[in-house]
DNA sequence: CTAATACATGAACATATATTCATGTAATTC
DNA sequence: GAATTACATGAATATATGTTCATGTATTAG
């Protein structure tokens, strides 16, 4: 139970501030389990193209997505198995608190 | 694959928004693993009695903690076991970038 | 080489957020 | 009931953040 360093509060706090804004947790749940273009993911979340990209870049950043050039487009998805474990908790935890 | 509903990604980004900053981070991490006045939780993360009270009012309108009076003091402690495996991926997934 | 598509970047702005300081309230002790 | 302890609340402020609009860069098509 000893304290975690401060740089890794510092490192999960970032993580979990790019999660709490609507649209880019919109935009991380639609290229959730599939390769999927920007302009796609615009469409999508119904986010325009520009702040789509804004936000993938943040995500890119903290290596939540994984982008990848095929000929036009480019097409992000997530970058491993925790994202989808965490996006599964927390919907584990909201569903409970419905009632 | 259909897209979450809206008010739950609501319900979602506003929870990843509590955890995003770093002094409410450590405030739930200090009371993870037992009831924790709010004193002592000041003392333990460095911040002030306010700041520690001020914080601990929205997590527990999120439901991220619960807090319990005894006598004098009021005891915090997470709410339930979601959380703490959320914070066990996040920890998981942290450690895993830092090489 | 020009036009078009798809995405990225920069500046600017309006709003939201964290923190402090000051004050309020509830429970206990004398 | 005055003083103390422990926490909560409100106002105020400085900073950060999300979003848009405009512009830039790559890649492909004619």
């Amino acid at each position: 139970m000893t304290p975690l360093p401060d740089a890794q509060i510092l490192r999960i706090a970032e993580t979990y501030k790019l999660l709490g804004d609507p649209t880019r947790l919109r935009i991380l749940m639609a290229c959730l389990n599939r390769p999927v273009a920007v302009g796609d993911i615009a469409r999508l979340t119904g986010a325009s193209p520009s702040l789509v990209s804004h936000n993938l870049r943040l995500l890119r950043a903290a290596r939540l997505v994984r982008g990848e050039r095929r000929t036009r487009q480019v097409f992000y998805e997530t970058a491993d198995a925790h994202i989808r474990h965490m996006l599964a908790d927390i919907i584990d935890h909201t569903a409970e608190e419905q009632g």
